[in-house]
DNA sequence: CCTGGAGTTGTCCTA
DNA sequence: TTAGGACAACTCCAG
């Protein structure tokens, strides 16, 4: 037992040590050690709604950060179990007088947090949480009328007057020196997920906090691709590095948002594309926002009207969509790119979305569910709310009528199918006029591209100027109960 | 309380 | 070939 008192540090999903509030009050106020603790919890790991993908990248984003600590003469304490046990033996074996955190906003998690922080209390324990996975908390963006907002835009304008108003905000956070935890205090290995019984052989971006600031920093002063300047204008094109690839790192907290903010204010905000890519960061505050006021829409529609809609939740059609097989080469494309990589990019997100809402009619809850299942960025805020936009049933629904017509948006965003040929390899040889229809070609052409379309690739399962009539009159019908 | 402008990312038909 | 209007009406939000 040490003499000073310590405070524990729980991570969460803030797995790095720079920017960090929580880790760096800690810090600031501890006379001992600050022990920092993670907790893999069995509730989170045996979800129906787990991936694969986001176990390892968050295992091997806690090696990365038990690195980091050792190198400031620390170590990360492993703990296997239920939070609200783990952190009472922690407390026991360290005499902690307190316990930090940053705030997470899912309702689970806030169940799980007051729970812990009136266990902690009535032990007569410290609880200091901070705002970290946003740049503007639940209650700090409200209406005139101090009610939340549900439209993005006005959100957004206030949110962006705030980040001017505040340069503050932008200030990079100073870490302290670390003092060690005691040696006596145990810590189990970090699993290999398949010691979780987590396999997978997709190809992911690397864990960890390092990694994570790298790519932004070749992001935002990029040379030989688009980059923070380019975002704007490539961000649309799947088969371009015009975005980030950050979501992963963010999900897991390996950087920060505030990181990214101080780092597109550097790149000036008023360039066009600093500005559209700050705007996503306001989206996931948007997100998380409209989840934590309006918890049902983990559910529910947003807007209630749309709960009445009469999918046709055909079975073969949603395995068709989810392994990529509907005959749409966009469509499967980014389906199968899901499938190889635990993430796909965000034009093509939607693309899928509008397909499996409005040309297979099925239910949005069935896309959702598939998506946190198999993506390593997968967030239950920001995936919720891409799918109840797509869906048109949630917070800045999309007017009824506005259905994606999956051959105009690939010939829009990937005109030469490099897109399709990378990820639909059966479509290697078609030419980029019969790319995005390939059932379109002769059955001479076929011969001589080598496919046989019904055979080697699917036609398509559906006809989509069929399937948008009864979409309109599907929604028309739910509006007018 | 009323008023008016506006609403992430589209598509289709017609002239 | 291309540009423009229709597609609905409703709710949100600020003044």
């Amino acid at each position: 037992m040490s003499i000073m008192p310590n405070i524990i540090h729980w991570f969460r999903r803030d797995l790095r040590l720079a920017d960090n509030p929580a880790f760096t009050a800690a810090s600031q106020v501890s006379q001992g050690a600050v022990v920092p603790l993670f907790i893999l919890d069995d509730n989170v790991l045996q979800s129906s709604r787990t991936s694969a993908a986001r176990v390892v990248f968050m295992l091997e984003s806690l090696r990365a950060l038990d690195a980091s600590l050792r190198a400031h003469g620390s170590r990360l304490i492993i703990r296997h179990g239920s939070p609200e046990q783990c952190i009472a033996q922690v407390i026991d074996e360290t005499d902690a007088v307190g316990v930090y955190w940053n705030r997470d906003y899912s309702p689970f998690a806030r169940q799980r947090d007051t729970i812990i922080e009136k266990m902690l209390r009535g032990r007569g324990v410290d609880v200091h949480t901070h705002k970290d996975a946003v740049i503007w908390e639940i209650d700090e963006i409200l209406t005139k009328n101090n009610t939340p907002y549900t439209v993005y835009t006005p959100y957004a304008r206030q949110w962006r007057a705030r980040v001017e108003a505040n340069p503050v905000l932008l200030a990079e956070a100073v870490l302290p020196g670390l003092q060690p935890v005691p040696d006596t205090l145990s810590s189990s290995a970090i699993p290999l997920a398949a010691e979780l019984g987590f396999a997978t052989q997709q190809l992911l971006p690397s864990g960890g906090e390092q990694v994570g600031l790298e790519q932004l920093n070749t992001f935002v002063h990029a040379q030989n691709a688009p980059g923070i300047h380019g975002y704007a204008e490539q961000r649309n094109f799947p088969a371009k590095p015009g975005t980030s690839r950050l979501s992963p790192y963010l999900r897991f907290g390996c950087i920060a948002p505030q990181t990214c903010l101080r780092a597109a204010h550097k790149a000036g905000f008023q360039q066009h594309g600093s500005e559209t890519w700050v705007g996503e960061l306001a989206w996931r505050d948007f997100y998380y926002q409209i989840l934590y006021h309006f918890p049902h829409v983990l559910q529910r529609s947003f807007k209630s009207d749309y709960d009445k809609i009469e999918w046709d939740n055909n079975e073969v059609f949603f395995a068709a969509w989810c392994e990529g097989r509907t005959g749409y080469p966009i469509v499967d494309a980014a389906m199968r790119q899901l499938t190889a990589e635990a993430w796909m990019h965000n034009r093509a997100r939607m693309i899928v979305a509008s397909f499996l809402t409005k040309d297979l009619l099925i239910d949005w809850r069935w896309g959702e569910r598939y998506f946190m299942q198999q993506l390593v960025d997968g967030d239950h805020a920001s995936n919720n709310g891409g799918w109840q936009w797509a869906a048109g049933t949630g917070t800045d629904a999309q007017p009824y009528f506005r259905i994606f017509n999956p051959i105009s948006q690939s010939e829009k965003f990937d005109l030469q199918g490099d897109y399709i040929r990378h990820y639909v390899p059966e479509l290697q040889h078609v030419s980029a006029s019969y790319i995005h229809t390939p059932w379109n070609m002769s059955q001479e052409l076929q011969r001589q591209v080598g496919i046989h379309i019904g055979r080697d690739y699917p036609m398509p399962i559906v006809d989509h100027a069929m399937q948008r009539q009864r979409a309109l009159e599907l929604y028309k019908r739910a509006r007018a109960e």
